[in-house]
DNA sequence: CTGAAAGCGCTTACAG
DNA sequence: CTGAAAGCGCTTACAG
């Protein structure tokens, strides 16, 4: 294994003029015989650097990890495509691990939260967390940036703007001529889990604000096959037998969960969107593919990731960074095949 | 940041001793006071290893990396499982990487590249990276490992018997009584995508064993859309039209795939399975979250990940691992919806 | 069984 | 502008 010191004895120069070179630093200047010199020990040699060894120097690694819940979560695909976009700017590797696999006392927490290893960390969703993790986390002085997640005091957080987006698919269904709206996914699994009361209280924002009643949440986890259970039991019935508190339309939650709620209603028989009208929250592609197409909202990803790289960078630099709602991002509403005016008024 | 140094000294005992005891070395005994003294004196304070020195020291990281594609396939999370658990069992810590971010000369390359980062990696197909990418690890004598994989030469694989898997498919479609069978999916749009290759030469195999002939394959690559395409443009008319040649049945290539096929039937108003029979390949939650629910072909991908990082751990150790298919584990059929004997036979 | 010393491969002040 | 030296925080042979 080749090392500064035989690629600097090859060249017949220095080690620090092969670090220079190598780190491509503008402070030292060297002729260009000697770079061409240096590059060609390089090759010779066959070089490799060692990180290990300028992480111990340095005490930074750029490196830094990014801890998610459910890695095939489609929603989460544009997020990471900003989240790596920004880390690539910014000189940084992206080492991506499972929420799920961050437990108290597991060889990937002691990871994080050993010295040169990485730099800083981002958390999607703090709720997929054990708070003695987050504790550890803290307690280390550890730079962590938390994302879509405005639970958190002890931590900096960057959150898309949960409230304006449900505002945006109710109002949708509002403007459709919907009056019976449901909300469906009402509360995670996990307890604690803030986003989903702002969700919630963007659909009771937006009935409010047009003088109608807002309904109590349907419980529902984010899994298609919670959204299926959810529907199937609390949802179907009363739409099946026309029951006069049966919504016409229904706000869920996540895509994700939607599937599940548009098979239940295939398998119920209920019409989407002739008896009941569905938005979903969040875009992905299986949004398209689904028959009918769901109608949905769509929210900044891309910029959720990309800024939050921005921020966790200036987290590790020292610098004090504000939680923030990513508001200056209005959401859009894409319009596909899963909603229409209710029955009777078409 | 407390050192190694300052906690021996606060407990009175050599560095080694700390050492030690962090290592829970079993070789060097120590007194339960010293154990007591030593644990103190890290709680106080609050010592946290630096495991860019060990690496430095012992050139060991106990990390792996794990590129795969597309991170957000649904059908890679068993694998991943299987990797995790695996991996927690070695005492590794698994780094996440996408493979479309692993480009020659980038960051990702650089660090893999690098000593001091990884022991290993592990790569899901080859066809998703650069071939001078794969120049640059071989000449680097990165112990790599390939998953599912098996037109290297200069790397060792592991993949699923995916011949076996399609094979299985086939046949459980001629049970059924078809007799005109297409495959969709046939090749990637990556050149020299070895794997679809295996695949269609289960199809055949399958046919001929039952004397039935092998059709061309319907070219389509992985996506839903993609699916969609290949199957409104090259199947629905001839089916619609009910042309004599038309397929009654499809062996698709993926299950992401065949959901984009499930919706261009479901558009083209061709039943499933009344029309037309779908399996797809590769067991996934949305195959039975699509309507009809999809038969699929379940795979070991469990096992692919777990027996993937356990041969990778003996290449890292200087162990010749011998390249396989795991032929050892039958594929199962998940029997669903989507599949039925062919209109006029029921 | 315990402790002092060497050294892993870098980078960075520092002296020339 | 260049080079010799110190030192980052560990682990591991080695001497006592």
């Amino acid at each position: 294994m080749a090392t500064l010191r035989e690629v600097a004895d090859k060249a017949g120069v220095s080690m620090p003029v092969v670090s220079a070179y190598l780190r491509g630093s503008k402070t030292v200047r060297m002729s260009e015989d000697t770079r061409r010199r240096v590059a060609a020990a390089i090759d010779e040699v066959g070089y490799v650097p060692n990180l290990a060894a300028r992480s111990l120097r340095t005490s930074r690694t750029n490196v830094i990890a990014v801890v998610v819940p459910k890695l095939d979560n489609p929603a989460l695909a544009e997020m990471l495509r900003g989240i790596y976009d920004a880390a690539q700017e910014l000189g940084y590797v992206v080492m991506l691990g499972d929420a799920a696999r961050l437990t108290s006392g597991s060889q990937m927490l002691e990871h994080l939260l050993a010295h040169g290893t990485v730099d800083g960390v981002i958390v999607r969703r703090s709720s997929s967390l054990d708070t003695r993790v987050l504790a550890d986390m803290a307690e280390r002085g550890l730079p962590v940036l938390f994302l879509d997640d405005e639970s958190l005091h002890d931590f900096t957080w960057l959150a898309l703007d949960d409230a304006a987006g449900i505002r945006l698919a109710t109002s949708h269904l509002i403007d459709l001529g919907h009056v019976q709206i449901d909300f469906l996914g009402g509360l995670d699994p996990i307890p604690a889990a803030e986003f989903t009361r702002i969700r919630y209280e963007g659909y009771v924002t937006a009935l409010k604000e047009r003088g109608l009643a807002p309904r109590p949440p349907i419980m529902s986890g984010q899994a298609p096959e919670d959204g299926y259970e959810a529907f199937s039991s609390l949802v179907a019935p009363r739409v099946a037998d026309r029951r006069k508190d049966a919504p016409t339309a229904l706000v869920v939650n996540n895509v994700t969960t939607a599937t599940g709620v548009l098979a239940a209603a295939y398998d119920a028989g209920i019409s989407v969107p002739g008896e009941l009208s569905v938005v979903g929250y969040l875009d992905t592609a299986a949004a398209s593919m689904a028959r009918p197409r769901l109608t949905t909202v769509r929210m900044p990803m891309y910029e959720l990731g990309h800024r939050g790289v921005a921020a966790l960078s200036e987290i590790v630099k020292g610098e004090h960074v504000r939680s923030a709602v990513l508001a200056d991002i209005a959401p859009t509403l894409i319009r596909r095949d899963s909603t229409a005016p209710p029955a009777g008024q078409k």
